[in-house]
DNA sequence: AAACAGATGTTAGATTTTCTAACATTAAAT
DNA sequence: ATTTAATGTTAGAAAATCTAACATCTGTTT
């Protein structure tokens, strides 16, 4: 009865998911062209996500408010500076790298990478 | 991180719950026309399930291999015997009624209604 | 100021998914 | 042998999603 969800199992239609993070499929459509997440496709190839795509995307909405811009995002991902996602294999940052990325923070009042603002980058919103 | 689901949301499309209970779309169609489920709609007219839901799909399901009938599992339902659903207003069960359902139970070597069988009845198999 | 680039909006046309409704089949009960 | 409950199958319509292209907006760079 009280079960979490298996959360890399792909169960959501893009239009539930935009209602889950109040992004438009056109966003949804960009992040996965700049390969910050891979949702699974049906037969008919269409997108299906998991829980854990839209922890993903909420994560992303986040920094991208923050200031950050997806490149930056993707830096992210790839260094897995951040645990969320079953990522291909990591590289390290060269310092200049990270300097570049740290400093684009600063633009924009962000606290330093902790996971993303505490507002949003998890369901808790939808979930109980 | 550790969220489970709004259990009564519609985020499932019908494809999905197929695959999930190993239904399919005539059987969950018709279970929804004989008022053992009422799933939600989008606006154009396409149904969504909850998690809850599929647990009743789940329980119908088993419930049918034990050998009762739709309307019996509705009977059950309507009188709520089984706290799944949020049903409509419970009434109470003649006697003649409730020894003709056990009969039709006892018919098929089936334990006295616990939760259904515990191999189904709710989403083990899939969510963690 | 003009040009550029990144992120998103909008639209068109094609494809997939789901819908209802009707008729067919199967197995169990009478 | 009929009847009925549950499910299969099919057809045609409508909704949801897809890709691709072009548009817009905002902030940078030259």
């Amino acid at each position: 009865m009280t079960n979490r969800v298996r959360r890399t199992m792909p169960i959501l239609p893009i239009s539930i998911v935009m209602q889950l993070t109040d992004l438009t499929a056109r966003q949804i459509r960009y992040y996965e062209e700049q390969q910050l997440i891979s949702p699974a496709r049906t037969e008919g190839n269409k997108r299906m996500f998991s829980l854990n795509d839209v922890d993903a995307l909420l994560e992303i909405k986040d920094y991208l408010e923050q200031g950050l811009n997806v490149a930056g995002i993707r830096k992210l991902y790839e260094t897995k500076v951040m645990p969320l996602n079953d990522q291909a294999e990591p590289k390290t940052l060269s310092d200049a790298e990270l300097r570049s990325l740290l400093r684009e923070e600063m633009k924009h009042q962000a606290r330093p990478f902790s996971q993303a603002s505490q507002r949003h980058g998890d369901l808790s919103r939808f979930f109980k």
